[in-house]
DNA sequence: ACCGCCGGGTGCC
DNA sequence: ACCGCCGGGTGCC
């Protein structure tokens, strides 16, 4: 009943509901949502920004007296279809903001309401004037939102039935009752298509970071000395945001927009009121920006705060006693085996590398007394999903029972901590960091496919660790997650902004952990819109936000179409319950961070005669080629022809032998076999996939997750397109070129092994390149005047970083090297040689330019050379990032090696123009799909000087 | 009276 | 519901 997968014929990413039941009571049936109510408002979120207001209407709420329901005077309802109610089809139900029941639209009503409601006509949202204390029939103000096309049918479908909706009133737009408004807003339904008033993407970004610009509260600039339990000094800001933390966990106060008045409490937005008090979140969002410690600041929140404000109890260790009590005490082994014949034991059984890890993870919290080596893992594929990697013995053994706790302690001790894939390993470096050697923790990294699945185990452990593909598996396919039986002490969510798709499965899994303290950890709470920040709310249980829609009526929407008392309330809902510094803010005057200096250089490149000629040649035929789609209007359909072109000529702006696949226009592909089609549909995936692009998905406009290519050669996620092949049954169509779309066409992307081919191509003769002669020339440069600098040579091709091995070598350089084809257990041998300071430690590493996430701290090196510009500007300043971040030391430069007159130099233009883009990165709008494809054809013509 | 009027019973969808 | 509506009782002035 609960099986779930991705395969097309599930219901997958079913949207919920913008109903009124109160999520918590549904979703705490594992799933159960997704298979229950498929049938949704669908058209999304993204149409909910173009709505505008039609107009309002009064009407009737009737059977008071059989419901509990209860409202004030004012107070916002919901209105709920009810189909399957046994008198009447058309049955509309009205709920306060609690969910509860208050009564029914009054039937004559209903029958107009329940066409509108069921056909998407319209969302309709109420208010109940007056007569709150009615004993059987209330009034109720009601307000239609709708895309503008939908205007017309609305008002005929109530003039059918004999009702006339009032205009909207000036200013009343936001449906927020006309007294908050500024009355700046215009008319709605002159601009179809389009929100009445936008504000310009500038006007929101500098509303937004005022947001944030809190540092003056008293709450927030208390510093507390971390627990002693903790190794490490923590920086002022970190004992700021510990304090915070802290105080946020034991708060008492009301959560934001509630009052208490005379023994009720009260819903400032909503005007809901009632007589429990509503709880506030102990727990928030550190949103500091990355590098700043929130790891540590976290570690440190564990141990300092646990019941009653108290540390956590931890045992100290002795010396003497480590080795007997380690092995005692196993969870997995009852026997006395002291701790290496417990690897060996578990070695024995288990493939090689594994052994290792265990050591290496239990030591981890005594590095002095077993010499530890950092954390190392076994061979892994490297792919994000694959969950193979991590040895079991990692999961199980790392959980050692050795504490005695006193346990008169009541209420769940452990914290769950979820974390992408790519940080897990961080976490557990910086356990080891930070925490005094000789203070025991007991750890259950909660990952593998033989976790324990045991709740009892994993509930006496102080921290579980496990990332976010686990819990959504986990909670998802089986009935048997502990993860979502137990109820935790505190939940933490690391890369918290992963959950802002609400339609995510790993989202829903988030949202329906149990916990007391509940905590987001991310430098980017809000990505793209507002709308990002609703999973994160949600997840934060803050009344009554759980609830898309009374997020939406009550902030959402109000900013969105700026209303300036919806942007206080917003910034006032912010402000209590996130900490954000930047690498800029300061505390006392002094910069939270002392960053050394960062410094970016272009340098030009100029092809030799060659390569020109090579690249001349090939730019015309692309250019040809592309110029004839453009003509017969089919860009798009030949996206991924062009991506071609664009990927050889930035190749050969490297080197002339990364461009290794030649022309290979698909044609029109008359008389392919179906064989031949679908090789060909996978190498354009391929080629989509591997040229760097950042491809987004047209649907969900998020990077791609399973990706799978359709006949018409558009690369979707999976999810995504399967639920438009089954919404838009039988007669599906490609959302990006409206071709046929058949979910037996469909092309999943075989597993990644993509540059082993051209890496043996390299066998052919080795020869230089322009760009490679401007970078040896740097480094050997550089060497001269300091043989110790440490540098990071960046690219996207990891064929080229291949190529510069060879003259790296000869100019006896030593370097080492990172990309995402290598398995984990060498990128750590890597990263950690390159680290080093000691002589004879490489000088130089290749690093591919998305290799490693976030985490990747490659602070020993102070020069970089970018070898090539990416599409996306975040992407090359990620990079950066890595050296240039807590624990650098020197001022960084960066050399940006662009080629004169070329693809490359037409790129920067395009990065200014997605600089600027991001610059308002609190844009509410999401771009269509035909803006997002004019887009595209523009970049297209830039890019190709059409 | 195949009406009007009266007053009791009754009440969401 | 201090309503509306229903349907039975009733019937000149």
């Amino acid at each position: 009943m609960f099986s779930k997968n991705y395969g097309p014929s599930t219901g997958y990413g079913g949207n919920r509901t913008y109903s009124c039941y109160s999520s918590g009571d549904v979703d705490s049936a594992l799933g159960f949502e997704d298979f229950l109510y498929t049938d949704d408002t669908s058209g999304t979120d993204e149409d909910l920004d173009l709505f505008v207001l039609f107009g309002n209407l009064r009407g009737n709420v009737v059977g008071l007296r059989y419901y509990t329901g209860v409202v004030n005077n004012n107070e916002m309802v919901a209105l709920q279809r009810e189909p399957n109610n046994p008198y009447d089809k058309n049955a509309v139900k009205v709920n306060n903001v609690n969910g509860d029941q208050v009564g029914h639209i009054k039937k004559e009503l209903a029958a107009p309401l329940a066409y509108i409601i069921d056909n998407k006509l319209a969302r309709v949202e109420g208010i109940v004037p007056y007569g709150a204390k009615n004993a059987f029939t209330m009034p109720i103000q009601m307000s239609f939102w709708g895309k503008e096309e939908n205007k017309q049918a609305v008002l005929d479908r109530l003039k059918m039935h004999g009702f006339k909706m009032a205009p909207p009133l000036k200013g009343s737009e936001l449906g927020f009752g006309s007294n908050l408004l500024s009355g700046r807003a215009g008319p709605s339904y002159s601009a179809p298509g389009h929100t009445a008033v936008q504000m310009t993407t500038e006007q929101l970004k500098s509303e937004f970071d005022k947001l944030f610009e809190d540092l003056k509260e008293d709450d927030k600039t208390r510093e507390i000395q971390g627990p002693e339990v903790i190794g490490t000094q923590l920086l002022p800001h970190q004992k700021q945001a510990l304090a915070w933390m802290i105080l946020r966990e034991n708060n008492k106060e009301l959560p934001p927009f509630w009052e208490e008045r005379n023994n009720f409490f009260y819903n400032t937005l909503t005007n809901f009121a009632e007589k429990e008090r509503p709880e506030n979140v102990l727990g928030g969002i550190l949103a500091d920006d990355m590098g700043l410690g929130k790891t540590l600041t976290t570690i440190a929140l564990i141990l300092a705060n646990f019941h009653n404000g108290k540390p956590l109890p931890v045992e100290k260790i002795r010396c003497d006693q480590f080795y007997k009590v380690f092995g005692a005490t196993s969870v997995k082994n009852e026997g006395d085996l002291p701790v290496k014949d417990h690897n060996c034991n578990l070695e024995s059984s288990t493939s090689s590398g594994k052994s290792e890890t265990v050591q290496a993870q239990l030591s981890s919290f005594y590095p002095e007394r077993t010499k530890a080596k950092k954390p190392k893992y076994s061979e892994r594929s490297d792919s994000e999903e694959s969950e193979e990697w991590l040895p079991q013995e990692t999961r199980s053994t790392s959980s050692i029972q050795l504490a005695k706790r006193d346990d008169s302690e009541e209420g769940p001790r452990t914290t769950l901590i979820i974390c992408p894939l790519s940080v897990l390993s961080n976490w557990i470096d910086q356990l080891e960091q930070h925490i005094s050697p000789d203070v025991h923790l007991n750890l259950y990294v909660y990952y593998g496919p033989d976790r324990s699945k045991d709740p009892e185990l994993l509930s006496r452990q102080d921290i579980v660790l496990t990332t976010y593909n686990i819990l959504a598996s986990d909670y998802g396919s089986r009935g048997d997650s502990p993860l979502h039986k137990l109820k935790w002490l505190r939940v933490v969510l690391d890369e918290g902004h992963t959950i802002r798709n609400p339609n995510a499965l790993q989202t829903k899994a988030a949202l329906n952990l149990e916990a007391q303290r509940r905590w987001i950890l991310t430098g980017t709470p809000i990505q793209n819109s507002l709308k990002d920040l609703w999973s994160l709310l949600s997840f934060l249980k803050l009344k009554p936000f759980a609830d898309r829609e009374w997020w939406h009526r009550t902030i959402q929407r109000p900013v969105t179409m700026g209303d300036q008392a919806g942007l206080r309330r917003l910034q006032s809902l912010i402000k209590n319950i996130t900490l954000r510094r930047t690498k800029m803010s300061k505390i006392k005057g002094k910069p939270v961070l002392e960053l050394p200096e960062r410094k970016v250089f272009i340098q030009h490149v100029v092809l030799t005669e060659e390569e020109r000629q090579i690249y001349q040649a090939v730019k015309n035929e692309g250019k040809l080629a592309i110029s004839r789609y453009f003509s017969e209007g089919t860009v798009l359909a030949h996206y991924a022809d062009v991506l071609g072109v664009l990927l050889r000529l930035r190749q050969l702006c490297c080197h002339p032998h990364l461009c290794t696949n030649t022309s290979s226009f698909s044609g029109t592909g008359v008389n392919n076999t179906p064989e031949e089609l679908r090789e060909k549909l996978v190498n354009k995936m391929k080629l989509v996939l591997s040229s760097g692009s950042d491809e987004e998905c047209a649907v969900c406009l998020d990077s791609l997750t399973f990706p799978v290519i359709t006949h018409c050669a558009h690369v979707f996620c999976k999810p995504c397109i399967c639920e438009v092949i089954q919404s838009e049954q039988p007669n599906a169509k490609c959302p990006l070129c409206r071709n046929e779309l058949r979910l037996e066409h469909l092309v999943e992307c075989p597993l990644e092994e993509s540059d082993f081919e051209s890496v043996k191509k390299s066998d052919q003769e080795w020869i230089p390149s322009s760009k490679i002669n401007a970078l040896m020339h740097a480094l050997i440069q550089l060497r001269k005047e300091n043989p110790a600098v440490k540098c990071l040579i960046v690219s996207q091709f990891t064929t080229f970083l291949s190529l510069i091995e060879t003259p790296l070598r000869e100019s006896g350089f030593v370097f080492t090297r990172l990309d995402g084809s290598m398995p984990q257990k060498k990128r750590v041998e890597a990263i950690q040689c390159f680290q080093s300071s000691q002589a004879g430690s490489p000088t130089i590493m290749l690093l591919s330019l998305k290799a490693g996430g976030v985490g990747l701290n490659l602070t020993a090196a102070s020069r970089v050379f970018l070898m090539d510009p990416a599409w996306n500007p975040a992407a090359e300043d990620q990079c950066f990032d890595r050296c240039h971040r807590l624990g650098q030391k020197q001022a960084v430069v960066i050399t940006k090696f662009v080629v004169k007159n070329s693809v490359e130099e037409n790129m920067l233009s395009i990065q200014n123009k997605k600089r600027k883009l991001a610059a308002g990165a609190f844009a509410t709008k999401k771009p269509t799909a035909s803006e997002v494809k004019q887009t595209k054809i523009n970049e297209i013509k830039t890019l190709i000087d059409l």
